[in-house]
DNA sequence: CGCACAATGTAATCTGCTGCTACAAATTCT
DNA sequence: AGAATTTGTAGCAGCAGATTACATTGTGCG
């Protein structure tokens, strides 16, 4: 409950400075020495000795000199991640797979399998043989050393202990089976997650949340879930139970929700509602309608529908910004296949649904990551753990 | 816009290192240095250079060895702040006076004054003419060099600049004046913030925040404000306009707000929606009630009422504990005033409006601090930027 | 072509801070 | 009174960034 008091020693310094050169890499992409030393505000010198390190253990390479016009001087070498550095093993589960990939520091998928489960109806025990399997797969496949395991579970984690403490979804993922059987099969650490915290941290390392201090990331769809990444760290609360933006109540005396509650986000910005709505308008297709066909629809009824799904997805939206002011929100899931025609009217009723002073400040962007969100995501939870400790 | 990738020095460690231990003493009380060293998991050794660092500079002083019955060896000389350490001229304004106050880093106010204000309609320069007189009256009482000057604003406010960017109960503090007026008349650092902000760091530092890593400082009454510690650090967001909790829809198609948005939590939780309704159920003095009146009137209507109110408050609460999972909820303002009675009420009512794995790990308080707390959380705006540095 | 200039990267030394070990001081139990 | 226990302190070692000086590699000009 108290925060921890704990004293930072040199030996941690060194951790931790080593870490904010690597966020910062990330953040900006290849950068020199020098380059780094002045974002820093240090002398080279400094740079060059942490960096030094880097090379040393083969997580970074010094690539050719680049010459710019006009520049004069000795040209830099900008340092990146060896292609074969910050291996991370990523899980994610989709309806009718389990996914599981080799992903490296740079955010490429080196290798990628999925394995044929039906997800939501799976035993534990079947569950966990996909899993593995789909491990084992991408690891034989690893050019060297792999760090750890990630998993994005759609469902309450609690990432301190590696277990699961309820999923709809995936029901056979509950418990810590999944955490224990992984770290005793491969012997590496094993990081449990969820998923639109994942996808958050992903964005964070690969996406559109690079470089990025203070976002949100959102899930659509089926579901709604929200990762935050607040001054620069994903936040979890204080046990991993948060990210319930879907059942903060929109309607105060609304209809009961699948969870119990009543007037739920959920139950007015779903795939869900956006059907039983189509239905009732009689639109074509109701039954597995969404956004993509909606947008392809583009007449009367279907219009007026997806203005309304707009609506309804802004004003979830409109909460975050109210209380936690993001400077951008990444979309996932179903608002992806909307497009640009969808994005531009959430951002329209967001703005009309904030005050004047936060109206301006924040950027409603579809997510370029999207399918790979879940397994970079994962891939994430293994690098941050790893390497972007916090000071 | 991105993280501004700092690297720590060995002489930034030292200070870091020093307000953790500043930290430890807030959160527990007056400690030895083996107490401190126990908690921070560090040898003896090294607390003791780090104290006698602060002891040197007159922040703390060792008090007399405290003798414990059962306990063998050598007492402690438990650490605590000096009385006159940390000194900070606080100002907060309530609706016809500007108060300000001379607060120490133990969170005592040293020396307190009102200056008579109709703050809501006072011309700027009015109102900058009290400030700086209740701040120069508590200034001339300081027993030691004053640290600096906060100050709690209600309205929007950008820390970072001092400027107020808008006031609705304030509208003569817009802008920079405060700010400008005080650092050039005193020479000191002047910190001005959100007022429901400066309440959180006020209950972190002194109140019932002391220890909790992630709490929400909620203001009740005639508007609705949040302040958020998250893992240890209070949140400001991008810029500083985020805890515009009150604004958050609660009602998709709800009531026009005077902010011009529909259906905001303030249209429904705040006392100008109870003495509405309590008009409207014919109660006696409806136009002036609060909480502590609804809880004295008991019977029939009136409890029917204080149970909506209570379910009201308990949305947007709701809304904060799925979506950030704090630990605590700190309750400041109106309900107050209802005493136990209510905030039970609010308990069951979050409750039942929670999902069932977040419905136990947060509790609900009345603040204690509660008139104080503006004062003091202006105060710890001061103290936090001297002395809270984040690694 | 040769030289001044500019920018990058590196080696040696200095400084600040924590970690460790040993020791003096203060109190209780036997 | 002496052993045991706990607290606070002094001295030394190790780690890591800061500073300074220097080698390296490029451009631009005469």
């Amino acid at each position: 409950m108290s925060s921890p008091t704990v004293l930072l020693s040199n030996r941690q310094i060194g951790d931790v400075n080593r870490s904010r050169v690597l966020r910062a890499l990330c953040d900006h992409g290849p950068l020199s020495r020098a380059e780094l030393a002045r974002l820093a505000g240090v002398p080279r010198a400094t740079i060059g000795t942490i960096a030094q390190g880097l090379v040393d253990d083969g997580l970074l390479e010094q690539t050719d000199p680049v010459r710019e016009a006009g520049r004069v001087g000795k040209p830099g070498r900008p340092l990146w991640f060896r292609v074969d550095a910050g291996l991370c093993a990523a899980v994610s589960f989709s309806a009718d797979a389990v996914e599981a990939a080799l992903v490296n520091a740079r955010g490429d998928v080196l290798a990628r399998v999925e394995v044929a489960c039906t997800t939501a109806s799976a035993a534990t025990r079947t569950l966990v043989a996909a899993v593995l399997e789909g491990v084992r797969q991408v690891v034989v496949a690893a050019p060297a050393e792999v760090l750890g395991i990630g998993v994005a579970v759609p469902g309450v984690c609690d990432p301190a202990t590696g277990s699961v403490v309820g999923s709809g979804p995936l029901p056979g993922a509950v418990g810590r089976h999944l955490s224990e059987s992984l770290e005793e099969a491969f012997g590496l650490p094993v990081l449990v997650d969820n998923d639109a915290r994942a996808q958050a941290l992903g964005e964070k390392w690969f996406g559109d949340g690079r470089g990025v201090a203070t976002f949100a990331s959102v899930q659509t769809g089926a579901g709604l879930g929200v990762g935050l990444v607040l001054d620069g760290e994903l936040y979890r609360g204080a046990d991993g139970a948060v990210g319930e933006l879907g059942h903060t109540v929109v309607q105060l005396d609304g209809e009961t929700c699948h969870c119990g509650l009543t007037g739920c986000w959920e139950t007015v910005a779903t795939l869900r509602w956006l059907r039983r709505e189509a239905a009732a308008a009689g639109l074509p297709g109701a039954r597995s309608l969404d956004a993509a066909g909606l947008v392809a629809l583009r007449e009367g009824a279907a219009a007026h529908l997806l203005a309304r799904y707009a609506d309804h997805i802004a004003v979830g939206l409109a909460t975050l910004v109210h209380l936690l002011g993001p400077s951008r929100l990444l979309l996932h899931g179903d608002v992806v296949g909307g497009g640009e025609v969808l994005r531009s009217l959430i951002a329209d009723r967001l703005s009309a649904r904030s005050l004047p002073h936060v109206r301006d400040d924040v950027e409603v962007v579809l997510s370029s990551l999207d399918q790979d969100a879940g397994l970079l995501g994962a891939a994430a939870l293994v690098l941050s753990q790893r390497f972007a400790l916090a000071a």
